[in-house]
DNA sequence: ATAATATTTGTATAAATATACAAGACGAAT
DNA sequence: ATTCGTCTTGTATATTTATACAAATATTAT
């Protein structure tokens, strides 16, 4: 048919713009675009374009191109106050990322935290240490930064 | 469960080294190897590992890791990734020497992996702890470097 | 033009995948 | 031990996606 590249072009613009999480969701903003057809012909549409289908950050599925990765636009740190990044646990120790050049303020402000759950902490550049004492656990630890690190927050553990 | 991060482990060695075209199909690998469990929560093991499904060569479709996109490896990039002396496996964890000077450039290409294997990493002077997520072995972590990083050798493995 | 061939599509359905819900398992606090 | 809260899992099912088949549409050759 004649409309189908454009179609096809149509589906990829849309995919680039918005977060889309099912065919049908797909076909009716394309029905809205005035393509008619049905969720059949998407299905191959999107596998004619090799469009893959991933999990979006722990909510739902997105559909995204693959054969050109996306640049990720920049990312915005004005909000990040501290250089906080995001905080994982393994092997009994809690290893924090920030931002380029802070873990040492923010390892110096663990430290004066003069807690009871953390033993010690090291700091590189963008990662930080944390060696809780024995016996403390993921969860005591969470709810110490929670409590009395200002800008840190839940969302941001693994 | 205590297994969790092994069997997590597992699906991204099996989706690594084969093509995998269904959940039913990687399930049946996964019990191949002891794991038991059931198709709903293989579903959410790949969400959580944020794996996607992307159609191939027109043929069928498999399941991809999806690790964050690097920037443009640029010559700079390149620079950075030599200076490896050595690297050796302790407590769990990968204790990496390099020559004097070069342990802050690597463990930032490390870092900028973005790999689900690596949890962090510190830098000192000429020594980088490498910190495995847990369920990581010392072979996935030398496939990984080895796959993804230029320059890194498996003779320099101890 | 017609016939032969190939491509695209819809319908109906099969196949694949995600999730609500309840149950179980684990850890922490009492 | 008991309770509370969190995390993980299976069952059953809803939702989503892929495809067999036939029909329609386009393409090519004559």
């Amino acid at each position: 048919m004649n409309g189908r590249n454009e179609r096809l072009m149509a589906i990829r613009r849309l995919i680039n713009s918005i977060n889309i999480s099912s065919q049908e969701k797909l076909l009716s903003l394309l029905e809205d675009q005035g393509f008619a057809m049905t969720q059949a012909t998407l299905s191959r549409d999107l596998k004619h374009l090799r469009v893959a289908k991933m999990p979006d950050n722990n909510k739902g599925y997105i559909y995204m191109l693959t054969e050109k990765q996306l640049s990720e636009p920049t990312e915005n740190d004005e909000i990040q106050i501290t250089g906080f990044v995001s905080i994982d646990f393994a092997q009994g120790m809690a290893i924090m990322k920030t931002m380029p050049g802070h873990a040492n303020s923010i390892a110096y402000a663990l430290d004066n935290l003069n807690s009871y759950e953390i033993s010690g902490t090291i700091a590189g550049d963008d990662t930080i240490l944390i060696i809780p004492r024995d016996g403390v656990t993921k969860g005591d630890l969470v709810r110490l930064l929670k409590s009395r690190l200002p800008g840190f927050s839940r969302e941001l553990i693994n």
